[in-house]
DNA sequence: CATGACTTTAGTGTATACATAAACCCGGCA
DNA sequence: TGCCGGGTTTATGTATACACTAAAGTCATG
């Protein structure tokens, strides 16, 4: 593996797990140190995650972590529908049914996987990733799947964010099968509702938790 | 300006102006010579690319011009109209009708800027444009007014290879025009179906130019 | 003549030295 | 005391040398 990949990854997971707050600079010298490698490829990773919108250039002072804002979530929630809907509609058209019913099963049996102790309930989303790597591959259109990927990264700051309980996931678990049998039944419209729904639940959810701080 | 920006903007203009062809490898020391400056900001600047889909990394062996085909033209318009549908309706919520209001009427003008002898009809794309940037504004959404930045570079692309002749053109404003009015009275639904419209057009267009070929 | 391994070579990946510019600090002045 | 200006510092921006990898060509052998 590249150097310039793990510094990549590295700082990614870093921002993405909270450990890099908003507003922290990420001088070149001072990463490279700490990541082992030189400056060329902490300055390539560094150059892909303001690409991506986790760092910004702070011009001349290197760059710093992105801020994730009440409004910002807002605005994030608003593309997420725009897309996630129009995908799920697209999946209900060209889909395979049986992934999806498939699909739909193993997320009514959920509960099962957070009752497990797995605090990081990998098990979960490794679940729940499926179904948005299913929805993917069905839509069949790279320019709107590489739009949904490039979302995914900062949902999931969001997510680390708002520290999902128990109770949420459960609810979150039943509506993603909604969405999973609307598309395994071809239903467009009623794929549209259950992802509409979702989403409103979830940032819902995740606004009162921003709040509660 | 940085070298690195001028090699960003070099490649990238090629590419969108067709002087470099799909299929065309980029190497580094090749690009670096016949731009004048070192392989470091070139490398850059293919980073940039590629990020923005324009270049696709060949594992190992440089990067070579992404080729738009028939069917990514289908995909990159569904995503548009994801996009831009959504935008409309948004900017007829959010913004100033006194600013759509008077694209509109310059809208209705744009005959007389395409009856002028400027071939490459610099004034009417960039009275488009000011529409674009009016709606970006108007929606006050930094991650969907990016999401749409990115894909208008892929859009002027395909543009140029349609080779929109004065016909087009004059509907195209028409349409344009109608958005823009849709928006000034606030109406979101009709800005969807207006938009609708035009890109549904648009795209029709653009297809039977390419199959012209 | 074909096939496979070895050598060559071209090109990227990385490290580092140097250039340059912006920010900070300190001192002087109004 | 507050502001302005120049020097210093520290960061990024660029160039380049070196390392490494993969592809292509070639030679030998079956």
């Amino acid at each position: 593996m590249r150097a310039s990949d793990r510094a990549y990854a590295a700082l990614r997971e870093d921002i993405i797990e909270w450990r890099l707050r908003p507003g922290t600079v990420l001088a070149e010298v001072e990463q490279s140190e700490r990541l082992g490698v030189s400056r060329t490829p902490v300055r390539e990773a560094l150059g892909r995650l303001t690409a991506e919108g986790l760092t910004t250039a702070a011009g001349g002072r290197g760059v710093v972590v992105t801020d994730i804002s009440l409004d910002s979530i807002d605005e994030l929630f608003e593309l997420r529908e725009t897309l996630e809907v129009r995908a799920a509609a697209l999946a209900a058209q060209r889909g395979e049914p049986g992934v999806f019913a498939e699909l739909q099963a193993q997320l009514l049996r959920a509960p099962d996987l957070l009752s497990e102790k797995d605090p990081a309930r990998h098990e979960y989303y490794a679940l729940v990733g499926r179904l948005d790597e299913a929805i993917d591959a069905a839509i069949s259109n790279s320019y709107l799947a590489n739009a949904m990927r490039s979302l995914r990264v900062h949902l999931v700051r969001v997510r680390r964010l708002a520290a999902d309980d128990a109770a949420r996931l459960h609810a979150a678990a039943a509506e993603h099968a909604a969405i999973a049998e609307a598309i395994a039944a071809g239903n467009p419209r009623l794929a549209e509702a259950a992802t509409t729904l979702h989403l409103h639940r979830s940032l819902t959810h995740v606004k009162a938790a921003h709040v509660a701080r």
